[in-house]
Formats: structure tokens, sequence, C-alpha cells
DNA sequence: CTGAAAGCGCTTACAG
DNA sequence: CTGAAAGCGCTTACAG
């Protein structure tokens, strides 16, 4: 049998309503009162029932997190379980819950995005990919629903956090340029993925400066996010001995390159730069190449932040009124 | 205003109870019924509260995925996302929902655990991390909670899916003699987890019956499983020259091991196996070394699916019945 | 400082 | 085939 609010209640000669309030810490309660309900409460292993609280209180504090679709380029990524990592924490630290979307398809996913929200089971969510047109996006946009989005969307104003993709690329592609490598390509990859044209845009500016300008021939698009793709494209660059300096958008994409590099034995041509989630390798000598640490565990973090906070002060004002963060990236030199 | 079956109730003409039946498609209610009352939720929109609908149910259709404490080799290794996935697409599968377990410490994740569980949030739980001892697991095997663990743990008996270690290292193992590399080590890592000693003792085996067992000092354990950490295990081991098959019992780990082998120009000499959570790269000649294919996502997503036969049949029984499934692993040779 | 009562939005015997 | 009523376990005005 689950014990209840009433059996605590019965047990130390209160109300309910008062064990209630104990539980709350209300300040009308009196010190003894609380202290004897308290170790009832404790003696009886009592454990509010959220599925009740949440329905009296009208709200859960609890998270949506918004995946994508499913595909092998989202979950391979080490950003995903980063993002999470961060996502946790800052859960914990807040007493929040966190529930995961599901679903495959569009229709699925925003079918249980809907059912998520109605049905009072979130108090906000956070996407964890910033894609256009995305019909959950306008989904939650259309209903003022409270969210923070990871990455960002143009002209569309939203609450969101991301990191300065054009200037971490502008600060790459620059590195390869003071070091000497002055004839420099982009690999990308989804060149629907914002960031990828951010950073496109990154490496343009800095290459414009120096009179140089990327053309688009430069740029290499079109696939995704993994290390293969990154692996074929880099065997056909090596053929046309164009570049020696890679600016590449994605660090799975870049192992991939660096692979095809060290197997043909071009370590010596070629320079790569490239953005990762994380630090890999402190203090280790297993360094391959020189990468943005793009904290995206903190970044995450923030996103949960920035959200918790929209929660708290909903309602509090008639105009609008977004937050949009940046999170600053480090070079981490090999 | 938020819709309720009131409403709904009052625009067709009917009692909330005969809505709350239309919803649950209750055979006694006419067709007609059915056909007015569907009309009228879907005009408004209607959407249940899943907050009273679990209150009254006593279950909430949610499973509880519980996370290790965090660490690196946890949130780095691909198996976490792969496996998230199986769980994500088999939870779709069936319309249950998903809450993360949060926390830092062994004290805050018991913690939340306990009001998953108590609190009615859950109605069973997958352990995505199998080890000795822990707290966490204690507690739901002492309150005989519903669970799934990926993984296993030698001598208590409870609901499990596992790969066959064993059997996957002592194929491995084969591979590597009868292509001729029969001076073998195994690298392994965390000789904590189970599926490391499972490991070991498959490649003991075999090694056994060609007569030329595996020392102590040929299995090299002590270390989280880390790209870098194989890159100087293998660094070391270069130096001995006495080994030229690998058994590598993690892919990062075992990722690591290659660089070092690459980079000192010894691919010739040395021959590594190790296993992955999936097929990394099809049809591709971007293939470095053998591996054997664990099917993590259809392992997670099979998890999932015993959990929620288990939780559908619960208390049906007196004595104790309990799932261990076996998931084979493919070898995938370059 | 504490209690009795109403209500959050559902479901499910019990009647009819 | 449908409805009125009770109840799931909480919280929160309203009294006192």
């Amino acid at each position: 049998m689950t014990i209840t609010i009433k059996e605590v209640a019965k047990a130390a000669g209160v109300a309910p309503s008062t064990v209630s309030r104990v539980i709350a810490d209300h300040p009308s309660i009196s010190e003894k009162t609380k202290q004897r309900v308290r170790a009832i409460m404790d003696e009886l292993h009592y454990y509010p029932n959220y599925n009740a609280r949440q329905l009296v209180n009208q709200r859960s504090k609890t998270v949506g997190i918004v995946l994508p679709e499913a595909n092998d380029a989202f979950y391979q990524n080490p950003f995903f379980p980063t993002a999470l990592r961060g996502i946790n924490e800052a859960a914990s630290r807040h007493q929040y819950s966190l529930l995961l979307s599901t679903g495959d398809d569009d229709i699925s996913r925003l079918d249980h995005i809907k059912k998520m929200i109605y049905g009072k089971q979130v108090d906000g969510l956070i996407f964890l990919y910033a894609t256009q047109n995305d019909p959950i996006l306008s989904f939650v946009i259309d209903e003022q629903f409270p969210f923070v989005i990871i990455g960002n969307i143009d002209g569309i104003p939203m609450n969101s956090i991301d990191n300065d993709n054009i200037r971490v690329a502008k600060e790459a592609t620059e590195y390869l340029w003071q070091q000497g490598y002055q004839r420099i390509a982009f690999i990308g990859g989804d060149e629907k993925q914002q960031f990828i044209q951010q950073r496109i845009k990154g490496v343009q500016q800095v290459l414009q400066v120096h009179h140089q300008p990327l053309s688009d021939a430069d740029i290499y698009n079109g696939f995704p996010f993994l290390e293969n793709e990154g692996y074929h494209i880099m065997k056909q660059i090596m053929k046309t001995n164009r570049y020696n300096g890679l600016v590449i958008g994605d660090q799975l994409v870049a192992q991939g390159v660096y692979h095809a590099i060290l197997e043909y034995g071009l370590l010596n041509e070629y320079q790569l730069i490239t953005f990762k989630p994380y630090e890999v390798y402190q203090n280790s000598d297993y360094i391959h190449y020189p990468y943005f640490n793009l904290h995206s565990q903190q970044l995450a973090d923030r996103a949960m932040e920035i959200l918790i906070e929209i929660i708290s002060n909903k309602s509090d004002s008639k105009h609008e009124r977004f937050v949009y963060e940046l999170i600053a990236g480090d070079l981490v030199i090999p």
C-alpha cells in the first residue's frame, strides 16, 4: 500500500492540508508541527504523488527534449550525448525532470509533442537541432509555448543559444592563414544546417580580407556528417592538389578527412582545423590537428537554465522578449 | 482556456463519463455517439490531461532511463546514443514516454529514482549500464520494481539483455588466429565492467584450445574507455614487439590503438579486432579493421520491448520469472 | 497557526 | 447504451 498525505496526517494527528503545507515548507506552520510531521514522513517513507501534484499545480517541473527525425548523422555525432549531459546536469540542479520526445517521422513527432504540451506533461521544450521549416518549431512558435533552441534560425525571433559560428570560423581561417596555409577549402556537409552556413560566412569574410575570396568550388557540401563522407571527399580533394588548408565544419567529417590524409602519408601537405563539442585530449600528445572547443555541454546547460528562467517569469509582461546567448569557442592547438 | 472532458461532454450533449469511454473506445458506447463525440473532440482540439489520467489509472505508461554517474567514458561512447535511439523507437511504437534519470553522485541519483518510482512517474526502468554493487540496482531489486538491465551481473537474477560477449570474443580471437596472428593480447579498459570480464574469458577459452594460454600480462586494463588511453597503451605495446594480434574490448580504445599503429606505420605488423555498437561504414572502403557489430540499437529496442511485456504481465504469478536475452554479434570484415 | 472543503481532470464501478 | 457519483492524491483559498 502506498503512503499518502492522509496517512501521514492521521499518524501525526493533523489535517492533510497541514501536511501539504509542511511539504511546501509554508511559513505559517509552526516549527514544532513541521518537525513532527517530517519525522512521520520519514518514518512512513512518504513520497508525494507527482501526478496529483502536477494535476493541481497545473505545471510539471519537467522539460521536454525535442529530438530530430532519427538519422545516423545526429545519433552518431558526439554533440548529442554531450548536450544531453549538460541538460541533465542543469535539470538535476533545479530538480527538473526530463522527458524525451519520440517518433520517427514528422507526423508522429509532432503528435507526441502536442500530447506532451496539451497533456500538461512539460512546462517547456529544448530543441536539440535547428532546421528551417520544422513543423514542430512552427507549432510551438504559434502556440507561444516556452522553448529554447540550440542553434539558430535566421529571421525568426526565438529563445536560442548557440556558438558564435561566424567568429570561430573566422578565427579558424585566420589561424590557418597565419600558419602559412593559404590555399583554403571549406568542407561542410549538410548545408541546410544553419551553423554550416555561418561557418562558411566566417571563412569567406577572412579570405575576403586577404583578397583571396572563397569560391563556390572551394566549398564542399551535400553529404551527412559522417566519417566516411569526409574520408571520400578528401580522397577526391587530394587528387587535385589545390589546397593546403582545410576548415572542416564537423568533427566526424574531420576525422574521416584526417584518416585519408594519414593513410596517404600527406600529413605535411595539409593542415586541417575543425570544431568539437568538448576538449578531447587534455594533456596528451594524442592530438592530431587544431580545433575549436565549442563547449557543447555548457551550451546545453545554459539552454536549460534559460528555459527555466523563461518558464518561471512567464506572463509577467505584455511585450515579447527573447534571449539569445552566444557561447565562445576556444582554440585548442596540438 | 484548456478544453477538458467536461467541455466536450457539454458540446456533445453527453455526460463526461461517456466522453471518457469514447476516448477509451469502450465497446458499450454506440458508434453514433462515438462518432459525434470524436467530431467534437477534434473540433475543440481536445487533448487528455495526462496527470489526471495517470493519477486515476495509477500507471504512467512511461519508462525511466537510468544513466550512470556522469563520466566522459560513458557519454563519449557511441553505445549511449545508439541505445537511446533503440529505446526511443520502441517507446514510440508502443506509445510510451521516456523519462531520463538525473543526478551526478550516487545519492542524488538514487534520490531521483525513488521520486520517480514512489511518485508514480514511471512504470519501469531501463538500466543503461551494469556495474556491481550499484545502489540503485540494489534498491529496485529490493523493491521488486520492474526493470531491464542492458548488460548483466553475475549471480543475481534479473531481467536483462546483453550481447553474447564470451561468444563474440571467442569468434574474434579465432579469427585472428586463423589469419595467422597468434601472438595475442587483450586490451580492455574498465575491468569492473562485466562485459570486459566476459570478453577476456572468450579470448582465454580460444587460446586455451590452441595451447597458448593468455597470461595476465597479456591483459591490459585499468583505464577508462577513451581513445587516447588506447593510443598510449599501444605506444607502450609497440615497444615490446610481443604481439601481432590484438583483441580490443572497446571501440573508442580501438580507435586510439589504430591511430598509434597508423602513426608508426606498423599496419602490417598488427591485426586488431574490436566490437562496435553499429555497422559503421557499409559499402565503403573506409574500413580499417575487422569488428563485431553488436547491434546496440536493436539490443536497446528489445530491452524496451521486454520491459513493456513485464509491466503488462505484472502480478499474474507468484513465482519469479526472469527474462535473459542474448543478441548475436556479426563479424564485419574490411 | 491549523482545519474543512472544494477542486484539478480524469476513470470506473454501480444503476438504470 | 448512458449517466450520476465517488475517488485518485494532492493544493489552496477561506474560516477560525
